[in-house]
DNA sequence: CATGAATGAGTATTCATTCAT
DNA sequence: CATGAATGAATACTCATTCAT
């Protein structure tokens, strides 16, 4: 059963409801990467699915839920793929360099995903003005980095840090890989490769133990 | 004077003219700051000047013009604001800290300004997609850092970097206080001061020779 | 058994496809009473009944058909209550008494069914613009009032009445009744009983013998 | 002056702005009144009016503002024209035959104002479902039924009311004269002058006093 | 110089209806 | 019988731009 006021809640979707949100999803992404966020329209997104635009409301509660999906999806990509490649490391050192290294290589596999949603979060607000995703000041993505950075300085992998540091430290971390997303929607050519291999030295001698004057 | 379809060229402009080309791009920053780039219309920015949405059309050649503006005036006065810093420092490492304490000092001093501009960085394009401005890619904002950290080789500042490592590193500090621009936008209450001093020891390590080991 | 574009006839109908129409009507006549005929759609219709709204459209040809249903199955019971209450009286002054009563009390029972009744003929057109239903103008309607009013002057409980006045009369008893429905749909805690009073009281005095006075 | 979220307060506005705003009252109250409220939409108004959709949107911050408009000036002419009427009667007998006959005579002058005010009161509401407007709620046109009632009772004009009877009589009234509007919105050629005659006539009977008997 | 007025293309969303399964 | 899916037209509203005055 559907209404325009209701739609099913994940666990209930129709085998053809997954198959067709997520064809939008994807075609949402397109559109978004190419042409950019303030140039997508719902039309646009039907015009590249080759759907009308009833499709996309029919399946969708409206632009907001798409956009929100979109983000989703990625993130969750993103995480599976970083979480899988830092499982067995034990030194904060190595789960820094597998965190940058898996990240810039997820954004390398995945550019248009991580294009559009760097369009997003940039730009997606509420008509009052409010934005829609709060990254930066979003804990959800600090955290991670600074329970790192506290992990290294007990088993000795890094300096010591205040906790003002580490957030700043955890910031510039975040800011820098997120700024490697940006260079990547102006140069899809972008050599994520060396980029990666940079910003682990950078980050190593970043952490580094002060002693080692 | 004016003729038709065209706009006088600086150099030709009336007092008057030069005027309200500034009254409006200021309230244009105001309100980008405000509401977002996505919600900024010619309407909302006359509204906000208290003039008719034809003042504008008149003035500048097209939304589009208004808002290269913008980012005109505001790069120009982070400019000057920071090369005033930088003047009479020598060493490279003296030079890197001025940097980065006045660009964070101009944008705790304007920070409409250094929101609007990244709200427009962010999501400014044409019609057919393609970005107004493009920043990162754009030597312009990196060539002079890049000099600096080359620089900093020669008078012994900085460890060595090959060409491709400066070029990341330069990014880096530049995506790095961009991004504190970022945080600005979602917390204007951020405490940039704290900030400033962070980051300076942050690159200052960065930087060291590997002899330090 | 259905064929393609035909419902079935009323006396083909099986007993699911009954049960399903009465109960699609039920809900219909919820929604318009609640949310107003025009914010009544299928889908709120559907919503309401827990069904999908292929339901609606394949047990009722169209909207329109649905809409006239609703207002059916009203007059239906509508009539059925006020005959039994009229049923037995004699003298017109009574019978007059009874229909007022007997139909405000009707409303008191049933606020949602008139509630949607006035809504649907109040607003249902077709695309075009032609009323779907013309009460007012429908002599279906006033032929009983004005019957009564013949009587009345017969068996001698009315004052004489030209045609034209007992024409006026009847629609001013319907309106002001209707009226009260409206009321109704304002108000729903109206005094019904109340009204009924002072209504019995007015009509028996606009009707009485000229020898009054 | 005129941005997208202010429009000019009537004492500002222009010669040619007042002109439109009438222009598309009128029109909007020719459409409403041909094919109903619900088949009115912004842009049919447009079609009548012979402009594009946005001179609509430009002079009216909304659908809404503009139904709201219609009912003003329809009830604004109505009552000059009543006032005039009824102004040098002095009992209240005669106030109340004024009242009747006036009333229905600019029902007669404007049947497509009074038809197009009857859709927008049936009909009108917000997406919640909420009445614009309440109409039979309002004390505002019951009133000075009201008040002439009292007047009636005291100058010996009317038989003795309870206020609650006063109340019923004074909603009698003017659901009768409403209803007369439904009936000309069915049909056009109502002969409104006998009607005039007919309610004068009742409503005389219905406030005789009751010594007439 | 400045404005009010108008345009027309564009926006997201809603809806009655159709139809294969 | 019933459903989920899809359609396409319609809805109100926004906007950058143009232009006569």
């Amino acid at each position: 059963m559907r209404t325009n006021n209701k739609l099913n809640k994940p666990e209930n979707r129709s085998f053809i409801e997954d198959a067709r949100r997520a064809q939008i999803v994807d075609c949402a992404i397109e559109v978004i990467a190419t042409k950019g966020f303030v140039n997508t329209s719902i039309s646009r997104i039907a015009e590249e699915a080759g759907i009308s635009k009833g499709v996309i409301s029919y399946h969708f509660l409206s632009k907001e839920e798409l956009i929100q999906q979109v983000v989703m999806e990625v993130y969750q990509a993103g995480a599976i793929y970083m979480d899988s490649h830092m499982k067995g490391k034990v030194k904060a050192k190595d789960i820094l360099k597998a965190y940058i290294e898996s990240n810039l290589a997820f954004m390398g596999d995945n550019p248009k995903k991580i294009i559009a949603v760097t369009e997003i979060l940039a730009n997606a607000r509420t008509k009052e003005g409010k934005r829609l995703f709060d990254v930066t000041a979003n804990d959800q993505f600090l955290a991670p980095i600074i329970q790192l950075l506290e992990l290294g300085q007990q088993d000795g992998s890094f300096r010591a840090l205040s906790t003002f540091s580490a957030k700043v430290l955890a910031t510039t971390i975040r800011d820098t890989i997120d700024g490697v997303g940006f260079q990547l929607a102006l140069d899809p050519n972008l050599d994520l490769e060396s980029y990666s291999k940079e910003l682990k030295i950078l980050f190593d001698l970043a952490t580094r133990k002060e002693e080692i004057i």
